[in-house]
DNA sequence: TAGATTGTTAATCGATTAACAATC
DNA sequence: TAGATTGTTAATCGATTAACAATC
């Protein structure tokens, strides 16, 4: 892996070829080209050819892709090549639909628990997944090996959250909390800003007309 | 407003700003200069100047940007002086949530009705808001002026719902299928896909060892 | 006037696109 | 060999950053 700086970009749109290239397994595809790729997804086949670049050769001048090979090198790249624990804080509507959002369970995403601070909600189940007590997550993130933690808590909350489970050692944190947290530099966060993803649209629909 | 090329970054920036002013309003703060602003959400005051100078002259040279008055003009920037109404579509975990999702009633998005094929799921409501069959949006979105519609169903038909709404004349879609979707040139559409930012989360972490 | 902060320009940086030699 | 498609380089495009004159 020569990873020199790699586009956040690029990795994005890794990810979203290696779920088309699921696809085309599932349905028998053995090989594919970087232009045929580059239709299953809304891109251009020049950048799909730079992107792998970045990583390696994985296909075959004159022929294309191995579609299971490609995928297993994305797979890996990704760091999709083993299961990863997951926690998510607040059991609210959010908190409860991600915990059992599918997208998560199909590449490797297991959530253990989840967690709470309200006594209303604590010891409930949602689907397999319980409802701890936060003054529980230290604990529960440190025997379970858990290294991302889902943030679905309201806004003024988040801060403190995020205090908590970088104190727990978790290393990665999506946050769909719509505000700015500041975290160590050792911890990777991203955001999730779902009306901002509105607020594009609106911005976009009123520039056309 | 003069428009020429703006970045999607600036608009992504803008919709963060907005919310941010929104807190210092609530706090009775009435100034704030693109130093504060850029410290509030962690960016570079030169790019706050950056993104507002694309669409005006909002500051006080030696003063700064009067909170609540900026404000006001980001939310119409964004196209938010008025409200939309929103239909989702697939009554899942993951749909039920987003209709009762606080941050989008705040921002003037509301959900007037959500829509499912399963028979199970029609005729309930979640809140407020009525569960209804697939086969009446065309109906809704016309009577009750609907302009976004989110897709929160599984990824195979998400394709297929698209074409619906959209003849149903819904322009703008906030899509939660990871599959590509395509639309025709008059309609929006963004894509929030939650296990690509999961694997963001996983690819930094794999590289930072 | 002195200090602060904007709006804007120019310089830098980075990502995308186009083109093509390499090669199956 | 002819046709196809990769991997890579160079050219283009676009966004960010730095600097500073304008001005409150």
């Amino acid at each position: 892996m020569k990873s020199h700086k790699i586009p956040e970009a690029t990795i994005i749109r890794l990810s979203v070829y290696s779920r088309y290239l699921k696809q085309l397994e599932i349905n028998n595809i053995t090989t594919i080209s970087s232009v045929d790729i580059a239709r299953g997804v809304n891109g251009s086949s020049a950048q799909v050819r730079k992107d792998l670049a970045y990583f390696g050769e994985f296909g075959m001048r004159g022929v294309g892709y191995n579609v299971k090979e490609l995928n297993s090198h994305i797979m890996k790249i990704l760091g999709l090549n083993t299961n990863w624990n997951v926690v998510i804080v607040g059991a609210g509507n959010l908190g409860s639909a991600l915990s059992q959002y599918k997208g998560f369970q199909e590449r490797g995403f297991r959530v253990l628990g989840m967690f709470d601070n309200d006594p209303e909600k604590i010891g409930r189940r949602i689907g397999e997944i319980e409802v701890y007590p936060i003054s529980q997550i230290k604990e529960f993130v440190e025997i379970n090996t858990v290294r991302i933690c889902v943030i679905a808590v309201p806004a003024h909350y988040a801060q403190e959250v995020v205090a908590g489970v970088v104190d727990a050692g978790v290393k990665a944190i999506l946050n769909f909390a719509p505000r700015a947290l500041s975290v160590p530099e050792h911890v990777e966060i991203r955001n999730v800003d779902l009306a901002v993803n509105m607020e594009i649209l609106t911005f976009n629909m009123c520039l056309n007309k």
